[in-house]
DNA sequence: CCGCGCGGCGTACGTCGTACGCCCGCGTTG
DNA sequence: CAACGCGGGCGTACGACGTACGCCGCGCGG
């Protein structure tokens, strides 16, 4: 494959398979594969192991069944992870909204924060276009609520939106290097810097790089008490939401 | 290979490529291969064609030289990556600090979405740790300089160039992706949004998701007048410097 | 002038996604 | 009740990929 997840030259086979739109044949019902043991299967392996270890070969044999076998339910990999995705949509809480603008939206965060934190690997398939599933659209549909009737347009608050995803999507992956990090080398996160340290000090002098020598100590003491990812993400947070507010006090004021 | 790029086991090879320790032989000095005659060719096949064509073979056919060769200069693609991430850093503009906070930071958020542009493969190769090359630590410095006397601690200064700049490489992924999309299957955004069309109508119908199928169809026909991508980058840069600049206002108040 | 070190590379291995075509057993039909 | 056809299941094979390994042959230091 080339690509974690390529672009479908035919978007009907995509959408029949992620809507479910073939019924079960009264043959395969019951027993025996179907699409969605397939993906359970896959999201277990990408959970436990990270998206390198997903191999169609894996999948079939986790399910007790050839290789081959997998490609009569998906037409292929990219596919399986385009469904893989939106089921991992699917399971996200979708409580009713509560509280003001704001802390819907900030709940909306951290539900998102706190599914890539179950699903790291969604951090690196999702990178092209949006799945498009039936959960994807739900949870899109659910979390518009939360901006709804605040004086938006409805491109603002798909703007709105994006905006804060994004800033989830980008902390989450900060953390998720992280978090990966240590299990490759088996080095904290500490110990990383530390071993990187004297090879830094060596270029990173004060005299050439003074501000970033400075501030990257400080971030870094920060990093090696470890909650660095979670700093970023609670200040850019209420960063993102502060901005939002002056919008949503502008089109209160009316204009 | 595994991921796109992944953890470097050993850093001290890894860091003395990037920082270019090792001094040319008088041998090879002059003519033959050398790691920034590599680089230079991976960046041109990268932006060209993508990550998915870079590969060890074509580097090695672009330099007119055997598959094998390039590893005497590069333990390996994943740190050809590094090597490629740290030196496209360092074609950035690096101009004196002028205007308030604001106009800068805006200034170099939009030069970092200018070089996502120019080298899309960056925005997918760069997903684990950051690279610490010396064009890399340069930019950071120069960039801190911006948010630099503004009163904010050192860790702001950090968390606030990471909120931005996260915005950016958001921005211009959803940019790219639409690039891709189009090279990929030859059709424009709009079609590609036509051709899904008659599908999500199935699906998305008004009564079961009211607020996704408008909202949706709203940002839809942004899209198709082209400007979806950018209007998402300009309305969060926005609301992300708004929300600076309360903590900025905070912070000049006297806490 | 000689030897050896190093740049250069041919071959080969293990991995991946997946095309292709076969088999077998079940449900349907006469 | 028997024959058939179809579709689920899969073994084999192919063409990528990254890269380990060991061999050359050139050019410089002694």
């Amino acid at each position: 494959m080339a690509s974690e997840r390529k672009a479908t030259a035919d978007p009907a086979r995509s959408l029949a398979i992620l809507w479910r739109t073939r019924e079960p044949t009264s043959r395969s019902a019951g027993q025996g594969l179907s699409v969605d043991r397939i993906v359970r299967a896959a999201i277990d392996i990408a959970d436990a192991e990270g998206l390198d270890a997903l191999t169609m070969r894996r999948v079939g044999e986790a399910l007790g069944v050839g290789t081959m076998s997998v490609y009569t339910y998906v037409p292929g990999k990219a596919e399986l992870v385009d469904v893989m995705i939106d089921t991992a949509y699917g399971e996200m809480p979708r409580p009713a909204v509560e509280g003001d603008w704001r802390v819907r939206l900030e709940r909306i965060a951290r539900d998102n924060l706190a599914l890539y934190q179950r699903h790291p690997w969604m951090l690196r398939a999702e990178t092209t276009r949006p799945v498009l599933g039936p959960h994807l659209v739900a949870k899109y549909d659910h979390e518009l609520g939360a901006v709804a009737d605040i004086g938006l347009t409805d491109v603002e608050m798909d703007a709105v939106l994006t905006l804060v995803l994004g800033h989830v999507k980008s902390s989450a992956r900060s953390a998720s290097e992280v978090v990966d990090l240590e299990r490759d080398t088996g080095l904290t996160d500490g110990q990383w810097w530390q071993s990187h340290a004297p090879w830094l000090e060596t270029f990173l002098t004060p005299d050439r790089y003074p501000t970033a020598s400075r501030v990257g100590t400080a971030a870094g003491q920060q990093h090696g008490a470890a909650y660095g990812p979670e700093y970023a993400f609670e200040f850019g947070l209420q960063r993102v939401l502060d901005g939002i507010s002056v919008v949503v006090a502008e089109r209160a004021a009316g204009r």
